[in-house]
DNA sequence: TTTGGAAAACGAAATGCTTAGTATTTACTT
DNA sequence: AAGTAAATACTAAGCATTTCGTTTTCCAAA
């Protein structure tokens, strides 16, 4: 029985993945132009973050001329809710209902936000409901 | 500028970290002792976890007996509240309504689940303003 | 006071992540 | 067709995490 891979993104490859998202895909040129100036990182380290994340089937590429363009084989909302089951699961017993009490009691969260909040949830309510 | 560490818990002192908030307090037998079954973890190996937890400020230790007994610093609430900033940052634009939105679409959640955050976010509303 | 058993301290092996250097390939230009 | 600039493939070093073996310390019982 093998156990399985927890199939979450590290630190660096979930950098790269938003950057990917957000171009829709792109050369290892692309996506190094497109991360933060302070972000300072050899071509060659972009290079080996992309092949690892086609490795682990998080992005494809192609060839294209000389490069490789490369693009997200999982959507962010996926990722998302992928991430969000792993949280729930790990922190707060499996109740998704207990990790939204845990957000609206932050006190940083301002009047606006949980406004928004609660239209969303009466929204899908509606929808299930008829 | 030092870089900020990220505070955050590894998968294996979230593990150890759990069952302290589950328990109190206790010592690196009672801690094992509280795993599940199936995890089969030297002696060693759980001491080894708790010392690091105790020297990245998670828990803290008192000698009783020839024992040490660890104890939390930081309360669950706490750190369900950090992991929530940190993952609403990386992954939901620092907006915390898109994560409650990605939670919410979520097919698998219930309606009772989805009752109960509306009920939440509404006490939480009428707190605030009225 | 010696000693046997339990716990702690130390450290090291194995693995995976992050970063990047070097060598090789590719394709355009002349 | 050869030279060159850019991209890729390969590889490895450095670090953190996870796991556990060995040695040391401590207490309690004989």
């Amino acid at each position: 029985m093998k156990k399985k891979k927890s199939e979450l993104l590290t630190e660096v490859e979930l950098e790269f993945m938003t950057e990917l998202w957000a171009l829709g895909e792109g050369t290892v040129r692309d996506v190094l132009n497109n991360l933060p100036d302070d972000r300072n990182l050899a071509y060659t380290s972009g290079a080996t973050i992309l092949r690892i994340l086609e490795q682990k089937d998080f992005a494809t590429s192609r060839k294209e001329g000389k490069s490789h363009v490369y693009r997200p084989t999982l959507s962010k909302d996926t990722y998302q809710t992928r991430s969000l089951k792993d949280l729930s699961m790990k922190l707060f017993d499996d109740t998704p209902a207990s990790l939204v009490a845990r957000l609206v009691d932050d006190d940083e969260l301002t009047e606006e936000a949980l406004g928004q909040i609660r239209a969303l949830v009466d929204r899908r309510l509606k929808h299930d409901s008829g």
